[in-house]
DNA sequence: TATAGTTTTTAGACAAGTCTAAAAAATAAT
DNA sequence: ATTATTTTTTAGACTTGTCTAAAAACTATA
């Protein structure tokens, strides 16, 4: 049988469009602009139409002008495939290597890009197949399925509200070593005590303590309610 | 106090280029010619004159036209970091990831241009601070410094020699998986039985079989005599 | 020591990826 | 519906690292 899987490679830069393509598809309706990639990557507009059109040739997205783009199933696929070796480091970072979930994306940027298959799947195996990256980011499988698990914005959520904080939105190191700090983090039982109409701030209950937190910081945490 | 301990970053492409000069310098007196780095990296000698004169500007080797480059102080050190994070990287995929020593090289010079210091030095204890990888090659320390084990050719040895294997010339697959296939690895015991003039050929002793090896297997042995 | 052969360097070109500045298209405002 | 504004694309240039072909310099030979 004449199996036709694609055995394209792609650079370190393809490979980083292809990625944030991706992100900024989540939660977005319609085509890419070429203005949103170049913001998320901090280049210019004009060497993401350049890019687009390399992708477009290699069916990665499909990208008609002055429309944006969209993955295709196999850039979907691509993108998946990034995003597993992204995760999967950084879960050997913090599992294995004692660094803390605000170190790890760096470095994370850069081992993503490394190509092995064996390297992956063994990487996979000697972590104990984790579903989940440090910040509660799901791990896509090899065959590039992920199962997003139900959660809500901590800043939707109503008085009496209670459940356990499963991810963050925001992955900068200034946000999650001021969790750390408030003693925030996966895993930890939150419910919500009060909600201050005026600027939508609220008070949380943490490890029977009570917390006040911003709006700002409630809707960059991820509650699985119970 | 003034520390001017150099900053520089330096692309893929360069560290491959010092890496080589300093595995071409052991065992070599005078300059490195352009030819011969560019038949090991396989590439024109015309693209490494110009990238030694790059080197050269950065102070990482000292270039005269016509008269091969030697590294400087610093350029050893750049390159005993680079061998280190190889190396590191070799045992890990080894020891932790069930990678055979013949499988390791490849992946191995992806990683070892991984920038993060801390990764590394995280690496070096998870491992247990390893002293040499897979081939019995040392890891120079965070400092650069290597000690390389007393160890002779085994094709050097005489009738009745007898020592531990501790190292291999050759990395490439082929000759690993003949060694594995003959049952000859580090750490093994091998006595020299008889040696052939003829042909330079000799019977060794190894886990009490006699087995019959060419000269050009032995010299790609590193035995350490008892 | 002049010449033949080899090695090394130079000169110019190319591909990937990026940028600036200007043109073209789409969107918004009057 | 026409102008004004913003977004997107094009055109041309630059950088890094590579190549080919030719020139220059070394080395060996007669």
């Amino acid at each position: 049988m004449f199996v036709s899987e694609k055995a394209v490679m792609f650079s370190q830069s393809e490979e980083n469009y292809i990625k944030t393509v991706y992100h900024l598809s989540i939660d977005h309706e319609g085509g890419i602009s070429t203005n949103a990639i170049a913001k998320a990557l901090e280049t210019k507009a004009s060497s993401v139409t350049d890019m687009v059109k390399k992708l477009s040739e290699k069916e990665v997205v499909i990208y008609k002008k002055y429309q944006g783009v969209t993955l295709t199933d196999f850039g979907k696929k691509v993108a998946a495939s990034i995003i597993r070796k992204h995760r999967l480091w950084e879960v050997f970072l913090v599992d294995k290597l004692n660094f803390s979930w605000d170190e790890v994306h760096e470095v994370a940027e850069q081992l993503e890009h490394i190509k092995s298959p064996k390297l992956i799947s063994e990487l996979d195996a000697f972590l104990g197949f984790p579903k989940q990256d440090p910040h509660g980011d799901p791990i896509p499988d090899a065959d590039g399925n992920m199962h997003q698990i139900e959660k809500k914005l901590l800043s939707l959520l109503t008085i009496g509200d209670e459940g356990v904080c499963v991810g963050v939105d925001d992955t900068s190191s200034e946000f999650l070593k001021f969790l750390d700090k408030q003693g925030i983090g996966l895993g930890k039982m939150i419910k919500v005590i009060e909600i201050e109409p005026f600027d939508g701030s609220l008070v949380i209950r943490i490890q029977d303590k009570d917390l006040s937190i911003s709006n700002k910081i409630a809707s960059n945490l991820y509650i699985q309610k119970i």
